[in-house]
DNA sequence: TCTATAATGTTATATTATTACATAACCGCA
DNA sequence: TGCGGTTATGTAATAATATAACATTATAGA
């Protein structure tokens, strides 16, 4: 993220693939959903709901409920995820293969990667088994420093 | 703790290692803040800050950077966690002991339970070296049914 | 076209948290 | 004991985050 990539790629993507589910699903992919989630793609930091909000200017004169539900919608059907340790929202990097996600959030650039699965999901199911614990949402937001940050450091 | 247990020995206790904690540490656990924790380990739930605020009757007016004050005191000496999916605290269950801590928090009777270390600390450590991510707060939040909830709804 | 539903607009308000500055309590020391 | 710096608390204002309730508009089907 940090070195060289095209980042219109990655907002491309997103929308395409966003598209495509709600297309699969039965939902409809509005101006304003496609909006919202392009601004969260901007970078691949997190975004706040009130810059959300005043960067939709133009046609829309939007006010908060607008942009809590458009959030919503876009959460639901897992285009996108709140980091609760920052009340921010990101967007999510693969809404198709989803399953245990979790987020390292470097405190220096900013960025969010969303991680998965692999050995961390399985070391919490087991500690849930073992405490007869049924787990229905799991959060687990990592705050550090990301490699790019740390070799920038030295 | 959903069970017999005699609830007025974790409040008891919960103060007389703030207490110490706070006499070893040259710190001062005033009565607004034994007041604040006290409220916080009234159960084994977490405490939303303005109920906090509310329930400080008596003597203290507070208002509220008077409870995010002594929230923030809390906090930075290991006395409190906050629950950041549920924007609310819990009283630290081992103060002392401190490493690695994660919460089972419980949507039918609203327990939250803190944990620690082990297998899941493990993973994530050796997850965090293999991405070259330098952790420094991981905020990591189970949301779910606890056992006791499981077996009174069969 | 009509109608039911889904989406968005709008106003108001709830909830959570911080800034900035004033006052009071406490502690070490003359 | 009284002084002076430091820490803690009080107070007023406001910022930041989020939701409730109801009105209007757009859309998709029959
Ligand atoms: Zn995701
Ligand atoms: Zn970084
Ligand atoms: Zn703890
Ligand atoms: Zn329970």
């Amino acid at each position: 993220m940090h070195g060289n990539h095209q980042h219109a790629h990655c907002i491309e993507e997103a929308i395409t693939t966003a598209n495509r589910i709600c297309d699969e699903r039965g939902l409809r992919f509005t101006d304003l959903r496609r909006r919202v989630l392009e601004l969260i793609w901007e970078n691949h930091g997190s975004a706040k709901a009130y810059d959300l909000l005043e960067n939709l200017g133009g046609d829309y004169s939007a006010k908060p409920p607008t942009v809590y539900r458009t959030l919503d919608f876009l959460q639901e059907n897992g285009l996108v995820h709140k980091i609760n340790s920052l009340n921010a929202y990101v967007g999510c990097s693969h809404p198709l293969k989803h399953k245990d996600c979790f987020f390292l959030i470097c405190s220096a650039c900013n960025e969010v990667e969303e991680c998965c699965g692999s050995s961390v999901a399985e070391a919490l199911r087991s500690m849930a088994s073992e405490q007869n614990f049924r787990p229905d949402h799991t959060t687990l937001e990592i705050e550090g420093r990301c490699v790019d940050c740390l070799k920038a450091s030295q």
